[in-house]
DNA sequence: CGGCTTTGACCTGCGC
DNA sequence: GCGCAGGTCAAAGCCG
């Protein structure tokens, strides 16, 4: 849940819009996105609330399997520059030790190396827990958008 | 031109 | 079986 006046929020991902539909609660629309990543099914729904129009639901469902990159397509090339790694960079770091990352995310909508088998682990016992079958910094790095409660209610 | 949004149609699960 | 509600597809078109 956050207050903003704005549906689309610059949460470091890239989104492409697939839907929008009406919801019953609510005069305003819902909005579905996706991930503009190919391997990376994640999706996110965006929802208005009915009571104050300032608060946006945003629902994220799914988990990325590639960094969350702040300055997508064109500020990517920062990653090459040296300046990067030394630089002043307060905030981003790289979460997970995928030093390849940025390059996969250069290549990935056009090649189509499998370059992440383990990381193509299906669904677990659970049957709908695929969040815990994955690096438990990765997990870290969801809570920050994903509360506990909402993976095992 | 390429990538993304728009938008109506289509699909599916569910309750009656 | 039918209708509703939520979720997705895909063609068309906008915009840098």
């Amino acid at each position: 849940m956050t207050k903003s006046d704005v549906d689309n929020l610059e949460d470091g991902y890239r989104w492409r819009k697939y839907g929008q539909k009406a919801v019953k609660n609510s005069p305003f629309p819902r909005s579905y996105y996706r991930c503009t990543n190919s391997r990376c099914t994640v999706k996110k729904r965006v929802e208005r609330s009915s009571e104050d129009p300032s608060i946006v639901i945003t629902t994220y469902e799914g988990q990325h399997c590639h960094q969350t990159i702040g300055f997508p397509r064109g500020g990517i090339l920062t990653a090459h520059d040296p300046h990067y790694f030394t630089s002043h960079h307060h905030h981003l770091p790289p979460p997970l030790p995928n030093p390849y990352y940025y390059q996969d995310l250069l290549h990935q909508l056009h090649r189509d190396n499998t370059s992440s088998p383990r990381l193509s682990q299906p669904t677990t016992e659970d049957g709908h827990a695929a969040v815990s079958s994955i690096n438990p910094s990765e997990e870290g790095l969801l809570g920050d958008i994903v509360p506990q409660t909402m993976r095992n209610p």
